[in-house]
DNA sequence: TTTTTAGTTCATAATCAAAAGAACCAAGTA
DNA sequence: TACTTGGTTCTTTTGATTATGAACTAAAAA
């Protein structure tokens, strides 16, 4: 019987230490904790396309918490995976093109408060003057902020046609 | 000895029904259950300034659920509190203008993922030209949308300025 | 057909955050 | 001085997350 041999990827110390800095900023981000080290591996890693037992053996994850990241990770469209014929493994590929468009659901969460801050102002008493005015105020300037974020995206996709 | 009566201040069925949906908004935005129904109550109440007491009998949290819930937002600046001569209780009031300053800090995390993108792109092996070029490609959008925020904030200023 | 590979799923254990309730304290009042 | 008011702090309990290891499965290889 062979002995079974470490698929570990070999990591330098700069690359261990930012492994460990964006894994623990994933993780304040409400990323848990076994996902936010798996993102972290494939955006430091040399090689950008891991097997499950490389990031489970690099990342010292039992087989149920890598596997549970994991699916996470290609549900939410963080990481995505590649065959290669003649080989059942996936390769596991960060997207970091996803980190753009998740921006995008970001906003969509600001455009749920102002939806809700307009139920507040149709519901608040008139009594209240001052603080409606306040609530109007904040309502006005995220509306303001919502229809401006667009126009960033597309002065960016200009700005970059530019320049290539 | 005298009943002690209740302090909770009457809800209509609607104040209620959006104050659930409110504290839930929150408590997805990572604010904890009990500090979230706080903020949403003095979003909602036709009272805009309540007692302690009137807090924790309104939503049923206990004194140290409520102590703590108001300390944490108190610090957080999402409240204040005003109080009256000869009267030794305090009036929590909502700040709804933090809210418009906590949008700040959003973009500070932004800021803080930002460094990290411009550390992983120095870290990174020259082997993986595409890889680093999408990487390239995040860093420069997000460095640009941070640029421009500001000037959000500014032109919805000058814009407010000359509505008045 | 049996074994190996590449995972998934399940039951359980460990960890962590939040809430409850009681005890406590400090300032004002009777 | 003792009691009440308006809280705070401490300890315990509860509940939710996360991780573990073992059992399981489906496809391919031997």
């Amino acid at each position: 019987m062979e002995k079974s041999k470490s698929h570990a990827v070999p990591l330098s110390e700069k690359q261990f230490e930012l492994l460990e800095r964006l894994s623990n900023f994933g993780c304040g981000q409400g990323i848990q904790p076994a996902a936010a080290s798996i993102t972290a591996l494939l955006m430091i890693s040399d090689k950008t396309e891991l097997t499950f037992d490389e990031i489970r053996e690099t990342l010292n994850l039992s087989k149920s918490a890598t596997s549970n990241g994991i699916n996470q990770l290609l549900i939410a469209e963080r990481i995505g995976f590649i065959t290669r014929t003649g080989d059942r493994k996936r390769y596991f590929k960060s997207n970091v093109a996803s980190w753009k468009e998740s921006f995008g659901s970001q906003f969509q969460s600001l455009s749920k408060f102002c939806a809700l801050l307009n139920e507040i102002k149709e519901i608040r008493t008139d009594n209240t003057t001052e603080f409606n005015s306040s609530i109007e105020d904040l309502y006005s300037f995220i509306t303001y902020f919502l229809e401006e974020i667009p126009k960033i995206y597309q002065k960016w996709e200009t700005k970059r046609l530019e320049n290539i």
